[in-house]
RNA sequence: GCCCUUGUAGCUCAGCGGUAGAGCACUCCCUUGGUAAGGGAGAGGUCACGAGUUCAAUUCUCGUCAAGGGCUCCA
């Protein structure tokens, strides 16, 4: 059998915790037992919390001494004494005074900052004789209950006491619970999946990009494969965006920092930015954004309410300083490209504008098989600028557009930014995983403090309504999501290399070059193998590098102007005339298919 | 930035106090072979970087940088 590398359906489906009150309570209760094993092997380790997970539990500790991976195996060994022991847990309803004595009996100070924020009744359940914790349940009748092969240690990580880094670091511990050991073994194989997805793995194998060591962490070198996908993906975007109406602009990448002082960014996005730097008598700044690029183009002369609404794009990079230990592949980086966009407008054309960005979102998004979204709209937080009157306009503009483009979102109330209201989307891959790229936000601050102004109907100036909105997000992060989705099978039109040619002997080359030369002049992307390797050879290699259509040559398909095709997709297509091959190659690139369609 | 783990050939990884190994990839030779690995030979490494311990460091210790898993933060 030769190794597959082509999708596997999965079989079981995995249950969710918050969907399953049984297997709630068995995570519930591992992590308790874990807590106790660990202060058997570790006296001096104090807990803390210890919750259930979508997958597992972890338990926080604190701990002299960190916790490294090897101390796991000791642990789990520990866990696995106590489940065969059959200990029961045991639900105690205690007074405060009850529940202080015994947490400064047993000198858990964590314990003690929890049972302050606690309401009555408080609760307690205790694991065997000795050991107890503090916790509102539920939990299993006895340990008996949980299956000791079907639970695994999976990592340590720091993590900060109530999530806040300027507490105590404390040693998390975390691990996976099922209800039986084909559960488990199912989602180690998921787990292996999002690693053969993962578009590091990917950039590497099919040489996309890379990151390099000797640049700089976060720095993306789009390699010629890799280039040549995102000049299609913007290409495609171009084209959408001009039939969208909107025109295209080119901004600088530093400008006078003076631009960052009138923006707003030097005070509050300061610890986002890379340093200034000093040319001549002026200093400069990097750009983190482009928003004030646009502004200043917007305010380079005097608007008519009849130029709006005016809609520009640009494929504008920036450069934001993001902490060591944070980058990510291309999902986190310290330079990327975002596809930005403001929309300057009049108050009453803003839920035909929202509406316009959420029709052109669907469009690109749907382009790359992306179809399930989650929106969020958020509102006016507390600390917010702007009138009441101006908030309500634009948040009504945005319900509005919401409702008529009939999708569903939830309200996050006050989670807007300080300057105006947003509508967040999240897109799900193909395998359930949810990601946020696109956002549309209003901007009551820019054009403020830029003083931007139209002049309206009866000859007043007005501030216009400016709106922030990217699709992608960034086209580094969206590669890489794209990628996972695609586990590298790229759709046909947007294969680095499309066709590769495999000649069976070296007599039928020239034919593959004539096939080859007029594929580039058609626009399709074919290359020839030249390895001189037998067919099998040249298949595997092919198939490795994801190549949607091997096309065999060997004499017969010479003399007859053909090709022996094999999709990756598609299966065996048998031997095509090069002639409809063309077409139909063609004909895919045009209408960005996956798959090549011959009519005869 | 913080905690844990890691850094050996282009890739995946062994190794280890006495100055390096495999498979794949690469180059050359033989093979002209019809749908997932034909055979042979060869070339390729300041063992991430800097200090320390030692007669001797790729190996032990410390630091720096980077990567991976998390926390915090985010496109």
């Amino acid at each position: 059998m030769p190794e597959s590398t082509t999708e596997v359906q999965v079989p079981l489906t995995l249950p969710k915790t918050s969907e399953d009150p049984e297997l709630l309570k068995i995570r519930h209760s591992m992590s308790h037992v874990m807590a106790m094993a660990v202060q058997q092997l570790f006296p001096a380790a104090k807990v803390t919390i210890g919750p259930w997970t979508e997958t597992g539990f972890y338990y926080d500790f604190d701990n002299p001494v960190p916790f490294s991976e090897a101390d796991l195996k000791a642990i789990k060994k520990e866990m696995g004494k106590i489940i065969a022991r059959r200990l029961p847990l045991q639900r105690l309803e205690v007074t405060r005074a009850e529940a202080e004595a015994k947490i400064i009996a047993n000198n858990e100070p964590y314990k003690l900052e929890i049972l302050a924020g606690l309401e009555e009744p408080i609760t307690l359940y205790t694991l065997g004789d000795t050991w107890w914790d503090l916790c509102a349940g539920p939990h299993v009748a006895h340990t008996g209950e949980l299956n000791a092969k079907a639970f695994e240690l999976e990592s340590v990580a720091g993590a900060y006491w109530r999530g806040d880094e300027t507490k105590a670091q404390l040693q998390r511990i975390y691990g996976t619970a099922w209800r039986t050991p084909e559960q488990l073994t199912e989602y180690q194989r998921r787990k292996q999946e999002a690693l053969r997805r993962d578009h590091r793995r990917i950039g590497k194998d099919l040489e996309l990009f890379s990151i390099e060591d000797e640049a700089g962490a976060g720095l993306v070198f789009w390699h010629p494969r890799g280039a040549r996908m995102r000049l299609l993906i913007e290409d495609f975007w171009r084209v959408a965006h001009f039939d969208a109406g909107y025109e295209l602009l080119y901004t600088p990448h530093v400008a006078d920092i003076n631009l960052w002082k009138t923006s707003g960014h030097l005070d509050f996005y300061a610890e986002s930015m890379f340093g200034p730097m000093q040319v001549d008598e002026r200093e400069y700044q990097l750009k983190p954004m482009n928003c004030p690029f646009h502004v200043l183009t917007y305010a380079s002369k005097l608007r008519s309410y009849k130029e709006l609404p005016i809609r520009w794009a640009e494929l504008g990079t920036v450069y934001r300083y993001e902490r060591p230990g944070v980058m990510h592949g291309l999902m986190r980086v310290r330079g990327f490209t975002q596809d930005d966009a403001h929309v300057f407008c009049l108050p009453n054309q803003i839920g035909d504008e929202i509406l316009k960005i959420l029709n052109l979102t669907e469009e690109i998004l749907s382009t790359f098989d992306f179809t399930n979204y989650e929106i969020n709209l958020s509102t006016r937080p507390e600390k917010s600028i702007g009138e009441d009157a101006v908030w309500d306009l634009a948040t009504n503009g945005l319900i509005e557009a919401l409702n008529r483009k009939g999708w569903s979102y939830k309200v996050d109330e006050g989670g807007g930014a300080f300057y105006g209201p947003k509508i967040d989307l999240k897109i799900e891959d193909a395998i359930g995983r949810m990601w946020q790229c696109s956002t549309i936000q209003l901007d009551f601050n820019l054009p403020e403090r830029f003083d931007l102004e139209y002049v309206a109907a009866d000859g007043s100036r007005q501030r216009p309504i400016m709106i922030h909105r990217a699709i992608f997000g960034s086209l580094e992060r969206f590669f890489g999501i794209m990628t996972e989705n695609y586990a590298g099978d790229f759709p046909f039109w947007l294969a680095p290399e499309q066709i590769r040619l495999l000649p069976v002997t070296d007599e039928v080359i020239d034919y593959a070059e004539a096939i080859q030369a007029e594929f580039q002049k058609a626009g399709i992307r074919s290359t020839i193998d030249r390895s001189g390797e037998r067919l099998g050879k040249l298949i595997r290699n092919g198939e490795q590098q994801k190549i949607p259509v091997l096309a065999v040559i060997g004499i017969q398909e010479a003399e007859q102007q053909s090709l022996s095709l094999r999709s990756r997709r598609q299966g065996d297509l048998g031997i095509v005339s090069k002639t409809n091959l063309l077409t139909a190659a063609q004909e895919a690139n045009h209408n960005r298919n996956a798959d090549l369609t011959f009519t005869e």
